[in-house]
DNA sequence: CATGAATGAGGGTTCATTCAT
DNA sequence: AATGAATGAACCCTCATTCAT
């Protein structure tokens, strides 16, 4: 998994169009993953749930292993979009990094959206070409954001650590918020993002 | 997963003694898992590296699910004692943190035969049964040792962050160190506990 | 499969008209059965290779069966028929006997021919059912010619072996020409048929 | 198939020390591929008839290819082994060419074993690699002893054919007689042998 | 303690066939 | 006629676990 930061520099992938009948198998599919993961998922688990029978998932997605790719790249992308969405127009790179902040933990913790949870917990589990293909599609819109924005941090003195470093420090952070943060809790998503800001950029 | 912070008070658990011929099953298990995950790891696999065959295993554990387990909590215990030896006597709570940072990333990192790793990535492959039983173990020693570190910084207000909340920033953040931190890097964990520092502490 | 001589007198069978959709299926599936075999033949390579989608093989076939019993029931017309052809008018016995095996030699060899070859090596996926009507279809037409040839033969004296057991020998002979004669070899179908003539008939 | 002829000039193979269970399992499998044919036969159906459940096949042969292949290679050396020793000993070639064609007679239409008959019939059946073992063991021994024998002949005058095509159309004659012969019939192995005899041999 | 054959449930996947559109 | 999604049984194979030796 260290390749994680090996990427090539443009998006590339075709995914193919996604019929209602496929965005139904995915759904379904995400949850289990999310609930038992991948290996403990099997295609009868995610057919009964999808309300077909599983030789028809064969019809839609060539493979288990194409189920979980296809989920991983639509969700790569919806957040790569996410975040160009909220950081074009910000001026001040300190509330383009807390847009992106909020961006990712609410990917992370959106009710309907364990994907981008699955995205992360089930990356071994993906076949190592697939892998590239992810990871190039991650780079082209969504890692660049943060880079851009991270980096004019940077340049302005504003970050207690290197920009490249700091994006990795930041993202574990995030991410292992997932294991302790309870909605009825005390401290919503804004909130942490505040959190995360101050103990990363000055003043 | 986020059950991961509602523990009970007390440790617990027999665990039995270790005889050798365990010791090194858990050892290539350890191993395994890591290199291929816990589902994708079979017995035979295990038993292969271990140079017995699968039978055999079972006369020192009696499932697959026991020898994670013992893993799991071999690795708690031993992450506990050494939280405890690298705070003790020493007085500036800001190297306690460096101290118990260090810990858990060679632990992390496997430069110890801690194996910390399996306690994140394999956790959903625990029955829910062991679960807690690690859980108890888990608080016993090693996040007594760091509530106890966070709290002294914090009276001292050298923290950016409630304690609580930087317990968990900083568990994250060193986790996600094993998806990008490479050995032949440039920085080395030493480093990355600095970095880290300066982050979270004051001065 | 021994059944194969056991066959009653008269031809019978209403095989129905062959549209040319019908023809360029049972085109392409000979040349997939030629290829793989029929059990690992399936219906979507011989629609794909049709250039029609595997539902709409059903609309001229009612299964992969009747596609095997159909193809072979037209290559044993057609045999016939050019048996027939072969030996109408040839007066000489011997002559007659020539033209009966290199007919059967070019059907078996011939580029596009592969139905003659998967007539012999299919003819275990056939039903039950089917089988019986291709033995009346190639008694028809085709062994009777064989037949009367060699009973002439045999009655002047000019054949090495019963009439019957000849046509079984030479039948074998044959047919296992397909696996070792080479277009490119220094034998052609003419030398063959006289090379095997000299072997069973006398003078 | 062609490829049938293109062997290179020595055995090879290691094949395993075949223990009882293989034995038993063999045997099953080859009258079930004889019955059935390979891809029509089930390792279930293999499994029940040996007496054990499907999964415990696997304990003895890696895939049901290597059943086939095991199948193949042990009648190929038996039957090398049969055609040496009929030969061996034998001063007229004649009698030699007869009881070469008896042996491959019986193996044909042995009762007890079928093997003979899978070796020709499920060669399409295996796999490309297994295929090229099966020819070198083939060529090692048994189709030494039919072209000396043949050779012999040829070089004594008393062949109508060419050596080398006199095998192939023999071959052909015999490996026919599976379709046509029947026990209760009036005609016997050796009889035909004898027959066969006559028509490729002078006097 | 170790062996290794056997278990048997279940895994992902294939495929001929059906049928509403 | 053609489509293509859906079916559902069957396929080969895997694997944790058991147990007689």
């Amino acid at each position: 998994m260290s390749e994680a930061l090996a990427t090539a520099d443009l998006p590339a992938l075709p995914l193919g169009p996604i019929s209602p009948a496929k965005a139904r198998i995915l759904a379904v599919a995400v949850d289990l993953f999310y609930e038992r993961g991948y290996e403990r998922t099997t295609v009868r688990d995610i057919a009964e749930r999808a309300g077909i029978l599983s030789g028809s998932l064969f019809h839609h997605f060539k493979s288990k292993q194409e189920i979980l790719y296809t989920a991983m790249a639509a969700t790569t992308q919806a957040m790569g979009e996410a975040a160009v969405a909220a950081t074009e127009g910000v001026g001040d790179p300190r509330e383009a990094l807390r847009a992106l902040m909020l961006a990712e933990l609410s990917a992370i913790h959106r009710e309907d959206g364990h994907a981008a949870y699955v995205l992360v917990d089930e990356w071994r589990s993906l076949d190592e070409e697939h892998r590239a293909a992810i990871l190039k599609l991650r780079d082209g819109a969504y890692e660049r954001a943060w880079r851009d924005t991270l980096d004019a941090l940077g340049a302005a003195g504003r970050l207690r650590n290197n920009p490249r470093i700091a994006r990795q420090l930041i993202r574990g952070a995030l991410a292992w918020s997932r294991h302790w943060m309870r909605e009825d809790g005390p401290l919503d998503l804004a909130s942490l993002a505040d959190e995360v800001l101050k103990t990363f950029v000055r003043d």
